[in-house]
DNA sequence: CGGCAGCCTATTCGATTGATCAGTCCTTGC
DNA sequence: GCAAGGACTGATCAATCGAATAGGCTGCCG
């Protein structure tokens, strides 16, 4: 367990198109980062089986101690490649904004907050999870990932809080009710079909929920969309 | 497995006080029944153990297989007696409010389910725990316990928004927009408590944070608590 | 063309899981 | 007092977990 054992060749970032017949490593390591996400978030860090991330991936359960280091580095793994997309997402959303007034800028990033969370709820499912045990994980996840978007988030809601663009509400509740505002339906979305017949998954439901949460926080969104059930 | 035994006496809702010497088998169930909610909240139920659950009551293993005819059995009791406390609150709660008028006795059971979620995040744990998977134990969660509650707040809400006294949003929307809003930052409160310093189980938060949700989605709250960080 | 490194599989290990069974202790009813 | 039975424990079961080991296959490089 102590032991650091060579890792594999891990060209993470620059996927290099290998065009040979023989199998791709990095294809494989991305079916099961895919795999090791949906299940993670399915069935918990000690509910989701090696096994069946394997079976998932289409692979052998010893390949997963291959590429990755024990069950540990494979949610590191995989966990990563989820928070780079969401911030590759936010970022290019904001380069793509320089100008425009801080009150727009924020509508956009949470309205596409709202829409990443209705494509991707493993991010707060895994989240949710890793809160409840309280462990190492959670600290990870906190220093890694977390912390530089709650930083930028509760900043921006505090700047327009001040400027009375915003509730006044101290930061860090505004952004857990943001933040669940914006997930919860998505997380919950067998509850919801079940409940209400509504299908969080149906891209018009996400942009309606996006209306809905940006109409109610900031007294601004887009109406047109609304209908009663 | 399929064969169906005979249940132990199961004197559940009239928990008769047994004045003898003898361990209360109504008290050993009940700390079976908090160290389950606890740890099912924790771990999910795959990844909680019925070894743990034991010590944390404080008896051995087969003893739950003994009032609890298996895991499965043990956690329905469980989840059957958190929902108990819950419709036990809001029921007293809207019985104390006949007569009122109806805005008011809305904002009253949002700031009483605020309060209970920061009391018993395991509610919001398990429900999200079991929502991922989408299996039978969903199901019977939602035909069980949650329809009825949806039911209530939903139709509640519904009035409220024709009325023009709540945001014109589908019910759907807002009532998950309302339940994340309300318990999210007490789900996460070991994330909450790294990232901003503000602990979600201090009880003045609670209060601070049923503010915040009443102003943010009702436009009225006591803002006599805030104050920016 | 021969070795060699990279990618992957079959097999298996010790540990741990939920569940079962036999048996003990103690209270209660008669 | 004494049989009956409820409450509980120790020991153990097969199943399954994550991980380790050894070996096979393929395609490139000298």
């Amino acid at each position: 367990m102590g032991t650091v054992r060579e890792r594999p060749p891990a060209r993470s970032t620059t996927r290099t198109v290998r065009a040979t017949s023989r199998p791709s490593a990095d294809d494989t390591r991305g079916r099961i980062l895919a795999a090791a996400l949906d299940l993670f978030s399915e069935r918990s860090f000690e509910g989701a089986t090696t096994r069946e991330i394997a079976v998932r991936a289409g692979v052998t359960q010893p390949l997963l101690n291959y590429h990755f280091h024990g069950k540990e580095e494979l949610w590191r793994a995989a966990i990563d490649s989820l928070f780079d997309r969401l911030t590759t997402v936010l970022d290019t959303r904001l380069t793509g904004l320089r100008g425009v007034d801080e009150r727009t800028v924020t509508e956009l990033v949470v309205r596409e907050f709202v829409l990443f969370s209705a494509a991707n709820p493993q991010l707060h499912r895994i989240i949710t999870q890793e809160c409840k045990a309280d462990g190492p994980r959670i600290d990870w996840l906190v220093e890694t990932h977390i912390r530089p978007l709650y930083d930028a988030m509760a900043d921006r809601l505090r700047r327009l809080s001040e400027a009375g663009l915003a509730p006044a509400v101290p930061p860090a509740h505004l952004y857990y009710i943001l933040t669940g505002a914006a997930a919860t339906m998505f997380v919950l979305a067998p509850e919801c079909r079940r409940l209400s017949g509504v299908d969080p998954s149906d891209p018009a439901v996400a942009e309606q929920h996006a209306d809905a949460v940006l109409s109610l926080l900031f007294g601004t969104g887009n109406h047109s969309g609304h209908k009663e059930l």
